[in-house]
DNA sequence: ATCAGATGTTTTACTAATAAAACATCTGGT
DNA sequence: ACCAGATGTTTTATTAGTAAAACATCTGAT
């Protein structure tokens, strides 16, 4: 691995953590018509101290804008990063849930821990393939109807590269 | 987004940094044949100081063992988590750059951010996707043959949903 | 043998994100 | 008007990961 690389993890503008404060004033504000620093840490189950920190940190980058009354709100640079999170995330929750057929819990979990960490154009490449794989063209759907019924029958019998597999069995 | 699922993140038993600890030791090894605190830190381009604690860490946890000579190596345990960490680095890696056609510098990165992220159920689904997608099968060569000429001609003949796609430009 | 350079550790300080507790403020019911 | 409960902020502390600097130790060339 080139010696660069790897520090991207952290130069990434959004943590983990600034995504969810984010997306929960989007929703706060859709299911409730406002969002406090109450509501956030709710929804968040974090103490309220500790929302305020980080939504003050929030404020002071025009992320996020506060009321007269401390209601918050988006930005709109604030509204594009959630927007581009949750796109990111419903597609990744597609592909995992749909077309790997893994659980709906473990493919939010995992959608829900990748979804700020990928670059755009690996999002819009995700959606492409998700879009075409799940269309009505034939190619596509001869392809998943066998994917599937591979996956059925076991690996066993389907899988010559299976020596890698157990590999990943390996905790983490 | 259910409460509780935003919090796994935080839970995750490896995180980016110590993921690249144990890659660091593992492939200098390969190439040196020995990794002592200063090649991990020059391999990864921190400090001697800051290695040294991580690895402080890390002996302590019993995922690194060290010699009388300084010279480090993984234990049993650390082999299987680097194990696991390198071969769904390499299945997502494949993945967006033969399938989704990113470049392998965009590949490589979003992989490395991913990598130690994703469950094993996850990473075993996606070895046997990508597997059978870049397999010999007619049915999975006439997909993928058919996916890349439509990402060739562009989106706007082919991608009903492209509406979504405008979300994910912005940023992040 | 000595001295330079490399190596390893420790200490101090920083950042982000958290909890916990103290405090201030605001609001609603009686 | 008052008091309880909810809300918001601040302070103190913790954790992980980092840098920087001081320090100690080891090694190798002369």
């Amino acid at each position: 691995m080139s010696s660069d690389v790897w520090k991207e993890y952290e130069s990434n503008e959004i943590s983990h953590s600034v995504a969810h404060h984010l997306s929960a004033i989007h929703e706060l504000m859709d299911s409730h018509g406002y969002a406090r620093v109450s509501d956030v840490a709710r929804a968040l189950e974090i103490t309220r101290g500790s929302a305020s920190l980080t939504l003050k940190a929030l404020k002071e980058k025009g992320l996020v804008l506060e009321d007269h009354n401390k209601f918050l709100s988006l930005s709109e640079p604030g509204k594009r990063i959630v927007n581009s999170i949750l796109a990111k995330r419903a597609i990744v929750r597609k592909f995992l849930a749909d077309v790997l057929q893994l659980g709906d819990r473990q493919a939010e979990i995992d959608a829900c821990k990748v979804e700020h960490l990928l670059s755009v154009k690996t999002g819009q490449q995700l959606l492409h393939f998700v879009q075409f794989l799940l269309s009505e063209d034939v190619v596509a759907k001869q392809f998943l109807t066998e994917f599937w019924s591979r996956l059925e029958m076991g690996e066993a019998h389907c899988w010559p590269g299976a020596n890698v597999e157990h590999l990943l069995k390996s905790e983490t």
